[in-house]
DNA sequence: AGTGCGATTGACT
DNA sequence: GTCAATCGCACTA
């Protein structure tokens, strides 16, 4: 009832976060995304994400080093914010050493403190979908590319969170929305969460 | 300097 | 199911 009075997540440290960009991205179902605002917390539980692997013709690294995408090419557990179709933010977590362009897409959550904080950021909008889709998740924690660069493994504007809650079985398919490599399955998402975007072919076991 | 295009969303038939 | 909105940026020249 009252979650200030509750235990906040742990920050997460970068030492705990795998290197390899498949194996982030599985790692990051059930992990937190904390947002600080001025208003109060935000939070959420990540139930969705899309690995975009070293070499992978659909990620913004394959054509290297960009004005725009060289937070991919950060130490592992950066975050890269970028505007795609010139509406929608979307929130990644640099995977791999510095120097190597890959990353995680973080593509929704769970909502967990502020509810009412996200509802007010993205216009009143029941709780499943609050955060159901990388856009939606952005707009819900006001996420744009002023957070581009940030370090997630400290405690700032924004950062990842643990609380050591165990994953149910973790589902996998092929990723949404691109043209390219489109049949790689480097999608994840927790199973049988209804807070999982995407359609309902591509959650099924 | 000009052009084309999305790792999406919400409105609409 | 289809489709337009909207703009930063990568690409070409």
């Amino acid at each position: 009832m009252n979650a200030a009075a509750l235990p906040g997540p742990r920050l997460l440290s970068r030492a705990k976060l795998p290197a390899d960009t498949v194996a982030l991205a599985r790692f990051l179902i059930g992990k937190i995304v904390v947002r600080e605002l001025p208003e109060g917390v935000v939070s959420g539980r990540i139930v969705e994400t899309e690995a975009y692997v070293v070499g992978d013709a659909a990620g913004h690294a394959f054509r290297g080093v960009t004005p725009r995408n060289r937070s991919l090419f950060l130490e592992r557990g950066h975050a890269y914010v970028y505007l795609a179709y010139g509406i929608s933010h979307l929130l990644n977590v640099s995977s791999e050493a510095a120097g190597t362009g890959a990353g995680v897409l973080v593509r929704a959550l769970e909502p967990l403190d502020g509810v009412p904080l996200m509802q007010s950021n993205r216009g009143v909008v029941g709780l499943r979908d609050l955060a159901r889709g990388p856009g939606r998740l952005a707009a819900a924690m006001r996420i744009d590319r002023r957070l581009d660069g940030l370090d997630l493994c400290r405690r700032g504007d924004l950062w990842l969170g643990d609380d050591d809650r165990q994953n149910d079985e973790i589902g996998q398919s092929v990723r949404i929305g691109i043209t390219r490599d489109a049949e790689r399955p480097l999608r994840f998402f927790l199973a049988g969460s209804p807070f999982v975007s995407g359609p309902r072919a591509l959650n099924r076991q």
